[in-house]
DNA sequence: TATTGTTATACTCTATAACTATA
DNA sequence: TATAGTTATAGAGTATAACAATA
């Protein structure tokens, strides 16, 4: 039975705000956000993605993900095209600059987080891989 | 060893930005934000707090809590008083009404997320009672 | 008409820096 | 001088709504 449930929820709250903070707070100047970072690690997987693409890929509306693509574009990280099928569609690329800046500031990430999780037991971290996919479950249900 | 340690951190970086971005987009109309609630329980649980005992627990700055706490105190969630000992010193209390908000906030976003730890299975639950404990010691080192 | 994007507006979070008041 | 807090400024994420372009 749901004995604890309520506290789960709690804790999982905490964390989640407490975790996101702490990690948006590792970036440095001239690094991108979390957010603009995931649509450049999502573009280096499957480039020529669309606005909507990136949309529903970061669960985020039209409007809002439109302002983060402009943003990274300025940065020349990403470049837009308009598709030659559907010109109301637009086409984005990942560009050497944006590849670099990429991995860069996830190399740097890494580096504070995998400090963290080596002060971890080998047994906790299995444990933290083997959770991750079920809150990805929760957040996108 | 490490093994997949950098596996481990990625999914985790992943599941805190899409689990804070959908604990944020379950708030409603008249709801406090993520962030506000967490002070509002944290006055709940131990009233009389100073601007940076606030600032501590949130683990953010001076100026930081400063904005959170205004906003608060316009809707009349808290209250705000000067420590008679140290008259530099603020010291800020719930209201019924914040009291009463902390509580409506806090049960209509159990209530989504109870139901999609529901669908876990008491096993998973477990686990994830387990894991909060050290995601937020993570978050706080 | 329906779909794909863009832009304007508004609100929140956050940090830094300059400033005030009190110790 | 040092400490507690405030406020101004700036940048980012987000949503909604109004708008433009294309299908």
């Amino acid at each position: 039975m749901p004995e604890n449930i309520d506290e789960v929820g709690a804790e999982l709250r905490r964390a989640a705000v407490r975790l996101y903070s702490r990690f948006r707070s590792e970036r440095v100047e001239g690094e991108v956000s979390e957010e603009a970072l995931l649509v450049l690690i999502t573009l280096d997987k499957q480039g020529g993605m669309s606005l909507s693409d990136l949309a529903a890929a970061a669960k985020v509306t039209l409007g809002s993900i439109s302002q983060t693509v402009r943003r990274l574009e300025q940065l020349a990280y990403i470049t837009k095209s308009r598709d030659t099928e559907d010109r109301r569609k637009v086409v984005f690329a990942l560009t050497e600059q944006g590849q670099q800046a990429s991995t860069a500031s996830r190399r740097h990430r890494q580096d504070w987080l995998n400090a963290r999780l080596g002060e971890l037991t080998a047994a906790e971290r299995a444990d933290l891989l083997r959770i991750a996919p079920l809150l990805l479950r929760i957040a996108d249900s």
